[in-house]
DNA sequence: TTGAAAGCGTTACCAG
DNA sequence: CTGGTAACGCTTTCAA
């Protein structure tokens, strides 16, 4: 437990001197520094987070917050998050806040205030006003994953333009009877969901037909739930879906195949992100790319880290149709 | 952004009474406290983490370190973890090691040595030597999740024990030919998946069948590709399976159900877990609730937080056989 | 029960 | 280029 005290006294010279020497900034003779870090290794010093955050004001620690750790694309966000922070040597702090929960209140509340970072990554939060006033009141910067607010530094894909090139492509191939399947099934969409929607009922209207919803939880199980229910009759079936997200049209093909729907002969299905299971269920899909999101984002954040409050900024990275054996012409159009 | 001395000087009190009257510890008269407090809340005070553990030797705050964030697994111990933190008002710092990285070096080189936590838990780490030496140096309180060593609290299921009684499942359906899905395809076998393939090895052993390997990343498009592999020979083809985990398990049914082999009819599948996708592909598990071991993690570690440095403590939750629709006897037994 | 003052371990200012 | 010293904001003796 040497504190720098003992690193200078063991070096000969002051700890203003040994401070100077370890941590860069000021000149030092390279004599003196050279001198100073060794004293420093071989006594293993280590500085204290906590004096040198009371001295400086900087903690050199990051809070993350988001409303859900184990979807795949926050999971993935996160991983890009944590990866390119430790490769700037600052340290984490995760922040759960899961919609509607007690914990997301105290998070708001309680956790934030204490401003344990110098810096803060919302991913996909969906803040309401009041939680939207706190982000902005502590004072740090602020960058945002997903989601969308004025005076909020932003990474994300256009998701409106995705679900309409994912429709545009079920479109060119000939189909009319597109249903868009998500949104959740409680009451209020998802900022993220009513984009893609959006998106996908433009193209649809461009091209002269009417937009189909069909509500599905926003999960693997509940994509097959409800396509389970809504495919079931071949009547009412349409001839392609536009899945809010790949989970949701990773169920939609599971329950396909279990009602022995051809994919994509008897149905075609797209959806969006490019998850880690897209490839094995030949999903067509519009790529984006989560952990480059997170990479994105705390790239960002670290570079305002040191510099004055700068303008929001906006970076909208681009997602790739990616045309895999999910989709083809309806049987119709195949006669 | 105002300090106790703000508060004090409102309260009409010195920094210590504010102080005392504010942390609840020592004696004060309930006239004074109640005045302090007003101040403090009157002020929006907040005080600095960095000064109360320069002053205290406490951080309130736990380090998690985990070796992958996107497994349900993973992700779901850390809800559990980081829920539990947040109800006794402690912040989470996190650390992705991701084994064989320069990222999880620099982290046990590095990172933990600055000590920004009370204590840590650590899940599914599979640490070498050098890295269990610098976990244990840190002289923090240090709980396991998953793993296993001689000087650590540990929560955990009995893997061998779990493995083995999905094995006696399938033998009591009459099955002889159960094959063990799982172990990676890289050398050295992840500790888990060792202690599993052995409760696997001894159930066989101990109704005198041969035991077989199929080895398969851990992962469900691991599961799948080596299902689809695997399966495709009807003849060398074995008519059950453990998978080492619900991922492969799914990752086989859905490879089962491509080469048109009926689950359970033509080949009987279990998985460990009960897995969030477990229920829609109506697969036979053993259930471990990995959220559940993250809360008692969370709550073993913030019991030790206070106290001396105890003995290590082994907790083991047990795994429940849950019977779905992925298992039934063999068609030989059923002639 | 309260107050004054001495740390906690660094950094940063001001002289030299 | 280096040393002494005053912060940083809180907790915690020690006295009163």
């Amino acid at each position: 437990m040497s504190g720098i005290a003992d690193v200078a006294r063991r070096a000969g010279v002051s700890k203003a001197t040994a401070s100077r020497a370890l941590t860069g900034s000021t000149q030092v003779s390279d004599q003196t520094r050279q001198r100073v870090q060794e004293a420093a290794a071989e006594l293993g010093y280590v500085p204290s987070t906590s004096a040198v955050s009371l001295a400086t004001g900087r903690t050199r620690n990051v809070g993350v917050i988001m409303p859900r750790l184990n979807r795949w694309f926050f999971a993935e966000v996160l991983e890009g998050i944590q990866a390119t922070l430790l490769r700037h040597g600052l340290d984490l702090t995760l922040y759960d806040a899961r919609p509607g929960t007690e914990g997301r209140r105290r998070i708001f509340d309680d956790f934030l205030a204490r401003k344990r970072f110098d810096g803060l990554i919302a991913v996909g939060l969906d803040p309401d006003d009041h939680e939207l006033e706190r982000l902005l009141r502590i004072g740090r910067p602020v960058v945002s994953v997903v989601g969308a607010s004025a005076d909020i530094s932003i990474v994300t894909i256009d998701d409106t333009h995705a679900a309409q090139r994912a429709t545009e492509h079920l479109l060119a191939l000939q189909h009319t009877d597109i249903a868009f399947v998500g949104g959740g099934t409680e009451t209020p969409w998802q900022r993220v969901d009513a984009a893609r929607y959006e998106g996908y009922r433009r193209a649809m209207a461009a091209a002269g037909h009417l937009p189909r919803h069909i509500a599905s939880p926003t999960s693997l199980p509940g994509g097959y739930a409800v396509a389970v229910d809504e495919l079931s009759d071949a009547r009412r079936r349409p001839t392609a879906l536009v899945a809010v997200c790949d989970e949701v049209a990773i169920g939609a093909i599971v329950a396909a195949r279990q009602l022995a729907i051809p994919v994509p002969a008897g149905l075609s299905v797209v959806g969006i992100d490019n998850h880690e299971y897209a490839e094995m269920f030949s999903l067509t899909t519009l790529a984006q790319q989560p952990r480059d999101q997170g990479i994105a984002a705390a790239e960002l954040l670290v570079s305002t880290l040191g510099t004055a409050a700068a303008a929001p900024v906006e970076h909208r990275l681009e997602a790739r149709l990616i045309v895999r054996n999910s989709t083809a012409p309806p049987a119709a159009a195949r006669t």
